[in-house]
DNA sequence: GTGCGTTTGAAACGTATGTTTCAAACAATT
DNA sequence: AATTGTTTGAAACATACGTTTCAAACGCAC
């Protein structure tokens, strides 16, 4: 009866090797003989491939997204809500992914590249799936984003939005490689934690930036202003 | 004798198929039917996949990465290289991508996506490739944009400039999808060179944007070294 | 036109994949 | 202890892939 412990070691052996190889690229047989466990256990116990797929994103994004959401109660509560700042609430989910650690082996590095390939490599079915279970939250957390902006057209903040997701989606999947380039390069470790920080102050930035918007398509793009940072 | 059209189309439809699934996903059979070339052909004139992924990324970045080296060349002339402002690197990266449009059908996008797969995708050998090849214009450009950006540690400015990447790569590649849905949230078109534009002020205040290096956990940070870049 | 290097076409090869099958092993209830 | 529903194991299945083969068709110098 009690979920046997085959289902935990699929998991644990398919979410390490979807984040070093891709899905594709990860064959049942690779992620079976890893788990210790027999190649039909993944058909029976998730059906199919994409089912096991979706699987290791729920287990791992269900812990973020409630301690996320928890996080968002406590500040409602608190009153504060409306007045937090972008940099608050960028690291307000650097905190949420790097609190949730729950299994041992188990990297944020790795966490951080599944949500990347989830955007880079998802033919639809994956990012259709997550987008109905967690739309809820993330439209919650916009709202917060938008006010927290400058006061900016709400057509350039939905880009500017998408270019914050561009940033981390793609520096999370090509996580590994840039971190050998930039260690053969500087000499210095820079941990998954210390890349997140980074992020934080550039991506603020960026939203706070002037408009681009008045010349749109019409005019030259103006040259460099100064614009409070 | 003269390199047949079948190279050509196997090219053009390698590079459209490749940017909308991913290499892993795109095979040979779907590409020379695609093409309406026989399957050997590939073998016969790239002789494999993986060449054939090269030559795709090869056709593309010529022209583009020549273009920016004259863009260079006729500033250094004319002497101001040095003082270009953070901006106008950017609108000359947006300039000349904008610019190489040789083939009818391809778009920007197709190019833009096709680039965030090389970094998230590959294995190594298409990084490698295209670091061999295109390592010196790199890291030409790189150095203006230290030069331009405010003082800050080299490691950051690494990171910084991957982020950069991700949001154009990211941004670009989705770029179908989000612009169906800006325009039926705000009743706008939004061409891609509008979309270019909006991203140069973001990116810019990123670079811009104060340390976030100093309380960095695991070393103790160097100062800002100018070390090849 | 003949001959020869180049390119194509259709088929097959070898391998790897996701999935299914079905008997054996197991666990828990009666 | 027998029975029943659940889980595993080893093997096979069907399919898809990248690659190779080799004869036919083509292009062009002579």
């Amino acid at each position: 009866m009690a979920q046997s412990e085959t289902v935990e070691r699929i998991l644990d052996a398919a979410e390490q090797l979807f984040a070093e190889k891709g899905f594709a690229e990860t064959s049942l047989r690779l992620i079976t003989s890893k788990a210790g466990v027999n190649l039909a256990a993944v058909n029976y116990h998730f059906g199919s491939k994409k089912a096991l797929i979706q699987a290791v994103f729920v287990r791992f994004l269900n812990p973020f997204v409630a301690s996320l959401e928890q996080e968002l109660d406590r500040h409602q509560r608190e009153g504060g809500l409306d007045d937090l700042s972008l940099e608050q609430l960028l690291e307000m989910l650097v905190r949420q992914a790097l609190s949730v650690k729950p299994r041992s082996g188990n990297d944020l590095s790795t966490f951080m590249r599944l949500l990347g390939l989830a955007f880079s490599q998802s033919q639809g079915h994956l990012r259709k799936y997550l987008s109905e279970i967690y739309g809820r939250v993330s439209q919650r957390y916009m709202q917060l984003v938008l006010a927290a902006a400058p006061q900016l057209p709400a057509r350039e903040l939905f880009w500017r939005v998408h270019f914050m997701l561009g940033s981390a989606a793609f520096t999370m999947s090509s996580l590994k490689a840039l971190r050998a380039i930039a260690e053969s390069e500087f000499e210095v470790h820079t941990g998954i934690d210390d890349v997140l920080k980074l992020m934080v102050p550039f991506l603020a930035a960026g939203m706070r930036a002037g408009s681009g918007m008045p010349g749109l398509s019409s005019d030259p793009v103006r040259g460099a202003r100064l614009e409070r940072v």
